[in-house]
DNA sequence: GCTCCATTCTGCATTTCTGCCGAATGAGGT
DNA sequence: ACCTCATTCGGCAGAAATGCAGAATGGAGC
């Protein structure tokens, strides 16, 4: 035989050679079912050796390719022997980013993170700017930045989104054992309520509320979500807040669903100049990982898109 | 780092790596130098790490990517040891095969080359129909056959041409000492000439030759170019023959060089049916690799396209 | 100082690969 | 006996990878 064409038709043949099929290879690498098939065609008439049976059952081994397993997960093992190298090799990157997003978010996800992620990338240093301004990426005011909202528009950054971000109307506990839960936008008529004061008051769920209540009187009013948590769990009244704040407090409880319509999403953005640079591509795929994480936990209470 | 995306990159990896140069990479990978720069793009994209300095001189590891390299070359053991092994399955490889062609390509090509592959395929047994006949390969009568002179043209099978074959005028070396030799059509004309019988009267060459030797005496008439090949070196005439076999003979010389216009080509022709069976793969690989020694050896004495 | 050469990069055209869809085929369960 | 399910395979359209040609760059040799 000549040399092996492609390195990666023995990725696919491991695949194939342990799932039995070519469509569980298939969902396994995350590829088509054709493309399997067609990559141990290719293997096969590359080698001019028959290493699979087809059956109608799926993709039976033959005698020499059972032989060739063997050394293919050796090829493997070294591929992934390689793949720690390199991922320790990531580990000693080094370098200065500057993060910045604002207080909930900082307090419900990049801080929780900074955490492990210190622990993986020690030499890189991260400077945290926490603010309700959105700093100026484009102007080199910091390289990576977390917004919570409307799709941000700016030019010399790349913006992705990370997950939906529902909201609701939460009360503490003891609240509700006092005053009861209102069930529905109706009955929030007759509670008290937390509502927003300057960009806050802006925001759509705060906004709900206190349309909801319309008539009822506020009983306080604060430029951050943290303050009017912190009001929440002091049993004053009703807030509206991000179930991804509200959920993590246990003093807190939802009246109802996360609310259609009032919801907002997660947007990372990045400066595009500092995009490519290795020690902050290792921050965005942690970080992405990270919040993976969160996205699940929040889809899973999530209702459908608002 | 997520997992290797695609382990073919690390063939790409090893190649710049060693030649220091996407250029000298590609050279040697058989494939374009932009292919090789994407790649090695592709894996520092992927892993986040930059493997490469680009120089005007060309791509240099960086520390991380020196550390690597020795990683890379461990797989690439293990890919060369699955090699082997898929070369060592693949010589066991059984099962049986009809090749046909005529005497002369039998004798300089076919024979010579059965010596080696029984060597190699000890299993795989080669039934040799040596005859002028152009034996029906779609009708089952052979697998593979080796045909000389113009492309053969027949359904149900595949034809693959392998290499020119010029012909030319040869005499004897002891015949040149006692008649000098011709170094022109023109001046054949007092040389004794040997000709051709049959379909061998047909071949371009020979009636070439007859029809330069205008008025001449044939001495010798023969339906088979081994014969005419021996009358030759006999020392009886001149005759035409191909260069695979008049310089074969240490006897004979070349006249002049191959002469424009007469020479044919060698075809390599396979029952389309019999074209996918391993063994029968087995055969026709190692039969072009070998013809790949007969092509260099003749285009090295040829002369241009004809 | 000049030319020549090997190299890299970029934009475009083409080939190749991949994914998707639908049909066919058996096996297994009801 | 029939349905359902998982599987393979073929054709087709879009996506991605590849090759090609040209421009730019910098070093080596004359």
């Amino acid at each position: 035989m000549e040399r092996m064409r492609d390195w990666d038709d023995l990725r696919h043949f491991l695949a194939v050679a342990r799932a039995g099929s070519t469509l569980g290879a298939a969902r396994a690498l995350g590829v088509n079912q054709t493309t399997c098939a067609r990559r141990i065609a290719a293997l096969e008439a590359a080698t001019a050796m028959q290493l699979f049976e087809r059956r109608q059952a799926g993709y039976r081994l033959t005698e020499a390719g059972a032989r060739l397993l063997a050394l293919a997960e050796r090829v493997e093992q070294e591929v992934r022997a390689l793949e720690g190298a390199l991922e320790a090799e990531r580990r000693m990157l080094s370098g200065r980013l500057r993060a910045t997003t604002n207080e909930s978010i900082a307090n419900a996800v990049l801080t929780p993170f900074l955490a492990r992620f210190r622990e993986a990338y020690p030499r890189i240093r991260v400077e945290v700017t926490i603010t309700d301004r959105a700093l100026e990426l484009a102007r080199g005011e910091a390289d990576v930045a977390l917004r919570a909202g409307r799709q941000p528009e700016a030019v010399g950054v790349a913006v992705r989104r990370i997950c939906h971000l529902p909201w609701t109307i939460y009360c503490a506990r003891d609240y509700a054992m006092r005053h009861g839960v209102p069930t529905s936008r109706a009955e929030i008529g007759g509670h008290a309520v937390i509502g927003g004061e300057g960009s806050v008051a802006k925001i759509a769920g705060v906004r709900w509320l206190e349309e909801a209540a319309a008539g009822v009187e506020v009983v306080s009013r604060s430029g951050s979500l943290t303050n009017m948590t912190a009001a929440a769990v002091a049993g004053i009244g009703l807030a509206a807040l991000p179930c991804m704040i509200g959920d993590r407090e246990p003093a807190l409880q939802r009246c109802f669903p996360p609310v259609p319509g009032i919801g907002g999403d997660l947007w990372l953005v990045v400066r595009e100049e500092a995009r490519g640079v290795p020690h902050v591509r290792a921050f965005l795929d942690s970080l992405v990982a990270d919040l993976a994480a969160v996205r699940a936990m929040l889809e899973g209470t999530a209702p459908g898109r608002d």
